[in-house]
DNA sequence: TGACATTAGTTTCATTTGCAACTAATTTTA
DNA sequence: TAAAATTAGTTGCAAATGAAACTAATGTCA
């Protein structure tokens, strides 16, 4: 009954702290929490609120189809994240009357309120967060991230509507 | 009627896509998406379940609050996960007979099989994700990322069991 | 034009998730 | 040693999630 010796003396090993797409999922669980921490605590909405507000807030006026694209939603999510928000009325709707399936959502006066509050808030948070960084080594990172990101992308196979 | 004038003026802006937290998130989505897919594709398990296997692969046998700790799991996921491979034979638990609050989970033979398909599987997959990027970049990559993981950690702030 | 296919967006449903409360065992402390 | 606190692990419950089905509108093609 001695303790721990690898089991597996003919499989491959494998070091699940060291295999990539566990540490990029893990690292952007740790983005999610706490910059959902931020949002909850401050102004009540959650992840996805959130993003529909930051393209919103990035792009005036658009359809919640371009709102998933851009923001990597399923469309259910913004379905949803769009319904509360015009709960709350921080985002309003107009239909587009060149095509009635879909219609324009935008932030409200109260909405881009919140969008003035937020973004110095996400910013100061990824600030505090690369804060020290080497900046080349950032830029390597940033340039390696993207690749990763499109690569991944296609990797997951489901090209159409991701979520996330 | 014109489209798409920025509307905050005075807000400072921040673009989503060249966010941070917002890119690791979706890297990160785009990691568990791809990789569920093979796992559950090849043998009908899921993230949780092979994070579990993955480390009684690695480690041999482990208590179920060490699974956690290692594979950043929350206990109830843990507790889920465990459960449900060994529903399939895939695991199997002895009591600790000096601690009896816990257990000591292990890879059953058909277990061990199947681990020794996942990994050169994983393996693979990850080796496919980072082809053609330039070593000394993956480094760089692989360090920050390390940073990233460290800081993310406190500032996602509920230090104590956080689950991804 | 009229049938068929496609698209935007919503809703239903089943699954997954995490929190909180819980049980049972162990450790601490007074 | 007895009460209080802590810990491992499970379960109940409510919220979040995604797949699939659906509605309504538009586009295609014969």
């Amino acid at each position: 009954m001695s303790t721990n010796p690898a089991p597996s003396p003919e499989a491959e090993t494998l070091k699940l702290e060291r295999f990539l797409p566990y540490r990029l999922n893990v690292v952007g669980f740790f983005a999610s929490r706490a910059l959902g921490r931020i949002y909850g605590e401050h102004f009540g909405i959650g992840i996805p609120e959130w993003r529909v507000v930051a393209q919103l807030g990035e792009f005036g006026k658009l359809t919640s189809r371009d709102i998933g694209e851009l923001a990597q939603m399923h469309k259910t999510k913004v379905s949803r994240a769009v319904a509360e928000l015009q709960k709350r009325g921080l985002v309003s709707r107009a239909e587009n009357r060149e095509d009635r399936r879909e219609s324009f959502v935008a932030l409200t006066p109260a909405g881009q309120r919140i969008y003035a509050h937020i973004v110095p808030l996400a910013l100061a948070f990824e600030a505090r967060w690369i804060e020290g960084i080497a900046p080349d080594e950032l830029k390597v990172f940033e340039r390696v991230l993207s690749t990763l990101t499109d690569r991944g992308r296609l990797l997951a196979g489901g090209y159409r509507d991701v979520e996330t």
